[in-house]
RNA sequence: GGAGGUGUAGCGUAGUGGCUUAACGCGCAUCCCUGUCAAGGAUGAGACCGCGGGUUCGAAUCCCGUCACCUCCGCCA
């Protein structure tokens, strides 16, 4: 009896055994004589050498098998004659020698070929992604996404940890993202939701002294998809009880550093430990609240040299409450007023007003005339400014500022930033740069609807020393929340929960619930509260965003195996569609069709 | 809700107002070929240029609309 092997472990060692392989034809080299297979599965390729002479109904059987046919093959394995190896292929020095070559099913024609790297129309790819996916390049994310869950499931489990499931069909809690809702059949009118994530449930958990949890649980948010946004997705959900804040980091942190290790490939740590911010510091540095930190050229601050300077876009600015900060643009003091114009019109698009430059020229190792707002300056204002950015004149940067309020100017050269970071190729592909940005504000708020809103969610608890203020300025009150950054990506996101009644009802106070409205939404975690709610807290890791950073991937869809087009519809079976009255009847729902466009 | 990009044989591309009877590579089909490995050689089939209007003597090419996909803004507690 012959021994099955996977098709790309067969190796010297195997030379003069029996064996048998099964797979899918990659492709078939027809010399007139001698017919090759190229068989592959998922472990890799071998090669099946057919001579008419060593096997007539072998040869006559491989003369009729195309691409992609499933093919079951017994045979001699035996070494390829000198001059015949592929030192290229892992079995390049072997080939079977068929004794037996059935074909358990054919295939038609391909849509696109499976066996090469050639570049396909994404929705082509999607529409047979059964194919796709038979493309070593996917097989390889695939296999990469199961060895990151698998190794977060073992480190958990290591640590005393329990994967609990959370239901899908769950209550409809209209505060963040769009629902996903299920209509009830057996409740006319009522709905489920599917669940944004099981951030309440885990609560509960907590409660019931589950003590440590996790899940790798499946999410869903009816809003717009991005390269990196679908709109149900994967994260690694955990809860723990008894602990603080520094308990979750230390949790987290060597597990991430682990999983680089043994599965980045590549892909290196850029800093161990992971480097903290603070929000603030992280707002004032970077320009956001998740910093790209594989590339420095951070914003700095100018505001005290140019207030008291004639160039009114920079003092007006300040005198209105603003600021004024700016980038050093290495070596893009020769840019063309074009490419400048460029880059006025990129901040423009996030808000800025404008964007004022000053170029440290290489020629003549002054600040030129190609900038406008020199000649607002004295030269000792100019080289103050120079200096600010540990520049010297002559260096052939170029300084660009934003003059506004501080979330404008954040956000204008926040974008720059990241931009610039890529376009001058500032940025090692190689690195995972780590961080972790602290003490968030608990809440912001809200002019349109002129209510303060949780800028993580409402179960946050505020840092306790700033309880106090929660009743004389709550946008000064700091929470104990926390995410993890990596290349820019917000990878996870935590926090520690309030587990005291009386602090989340203020808290609900404070986010304009009435009583009423809170009882209604949240009254099962009200009430939980009141029975022994151990204090907890945790965090929630985006599975997508970490397997694209593990394989270098700059798209959610490479990741998933089933993934949604920017529409939201699935191309393989063509959901979402109609369904047939009967089912809607069922449902007691009826259809009203948006008017038609005209 | 908004902005931009793309759409040409099965696939990837070229062609951007007449030289086009739409070209090239891969794939596919037929034939030749017994050591290939991106096999090679020969021959051949395959496209009303996303769809609908319009401008023009003439449109794959210009204009308008529309659809699909992609990227981004808004949105994503």
């Amino acid at each position: 009896m012959a021994k099955v092997y996977a098709c790309g472990e067969l190796r010297t060692e195997n030379i003069g055994e029996e064996v048998t392989v099964r797979g899918w034809v990659n492709n078939r080299r027809d010399l007139g004589g001698l017919i090759f297979i190229v068989l592959r599965d998922r472990s890799g390729l071998v090669q099946i050498a057919i001579d008419p002479r060593d096997n007539e109904e072998a040869h006559q059987a491989a003369s009729d098998v195309r691409n992609e046919y499933v093919l079951r093959i017994t045979g001699q394995l035996r070494q390829r004659p000198e001059g015949t190896r592929n030192d290229r292929l892992p079995t390049g020095q072997i080939e079977i020698v068929p004794t037996k070559l059935e074909v358990l099913n054919p295939a038609k024609g391909l849509p696109f070929q499976v066996n090469d790297n050639s570049e396909v129309d994404e929705m082509l790819r999607l529409r047979y992604r059964y194919l796709d996916l038979r493309r070593p390049e996917m097989q390889r994310i695939i296999a990469t996404r199961h060895k990151i869950t698998k190794f977060m499931r073992d480190y958990l489990d290591e640590r005393d940890f329990l994967e609990i499931e959370t239901p899908i069909l769950m209550k409809s809690t209209p505060e963040g993202a769009r629902d996903y809702l299920v209509p009830s059949r057996v409740h006319p009118g009522e709905f489920y939701a599917l669940p944004q994530s099981p951030q309440q449930l885990k609560q509960m958990l907590m409660v019931a002294g589950m003590e440590k949890y996790y899940q790798i649980a499946r999410c869903f948010r009816d809003e717009d998809l991005r390269a990196d946004r679908q709109p149900e997705f994967t994260q690694l959900d955990i809860e723990m009880s008894f602990i603080e804040q520094e308990d979750i980091l230390s949790l987290i942190e060597p597990m991430f550093i682990g999983m680089v290790d043994k599965l980045g490939g590549e892909r290196k740590l850029m800093q161990q430990p992971f480097p903290r911010f603070t929000y603030d510091e992280s707002m004032a540095r970077y320009g956001n609240d998740k910093p790209d930190i594989r590339f420095g050229m951070e914003l700095t601050d100018v505001s005290d040299l140019v207030k008291d300077s004639g160039f009114q876009v920079f003092s007006g600015a300040i005198a209105a409450g603003g600021q004024v900060k700016g980038l050093r643009l290495p070596g893009c003091a020769s840019y063309s007023r074009r490419e400048i114009d460029g880059l006025v019109e990129f901040v423009k698009g996030f808000g800025a007003k404008g964007l004022a430059y000053l170029a440290l020229d290489k020629e003549n190792d002054t600040l030129t005339s190609k900038s406008p707002a020199a000649k607002f300056f004295t030269p000792e204002q100019l080289a103050g400014l120079a200096q600010r950015f540990g520049a010297a004149t002559g260096t052939g940067d170029l300084l660009v500022f934003v003059a506004d309020q501080p979330a404008v100017v954040a956000n204008a050269l926040g974008r720059l930033r990241n931009e610039m970071g890529k376009r001058l190729k500032l940025i090692d592909n190689n690195l995972l740069a780590f961080c972790w940005v602290l003490d968030f504000p608990l809440v912001e708020f809200n002019p349109d609807e002129n209510r303060w809103d949780a800028v993580h969610h409402p179960f946050t608890a505020p840092k306790p020393e700033h309880i106090g203020l929660l009743d004389t300025d709550p946008g000064a009150a700091k929470a104990n929340a926390y995410d993890l950054v990596c290349n820019g990506y917000e990878t996870a996101g935590g926090s520690i929960r309030i587990h005291q009644r009386d602090v989340q009802t203020k808290l609900f106070g404070l986010l304009s619930y009435s009583p009423a409205d809170a009882q209604e939404r949240f009254g099962h975690m009200l009430n939980a509260f009141e029975f022994g709610a151990p204090p907890h807290g945790g965090i929630a890791a985006g599975l997508d965003r970490v397997v694209m950073l593990f394989t270098g991937e700059d798209n959610i869809r490479n990741v998933i195996a089933f993934p949604k087009t920017q529409s939201a519809t699935d191309e393989m079976t063509q959901a979402p569609s109609p369904v047939d009255s009967r089912q809607l009847a069922d449902l007691h729902i009826a259809i009203v069709k948006p008017p038609e466009k005209k």
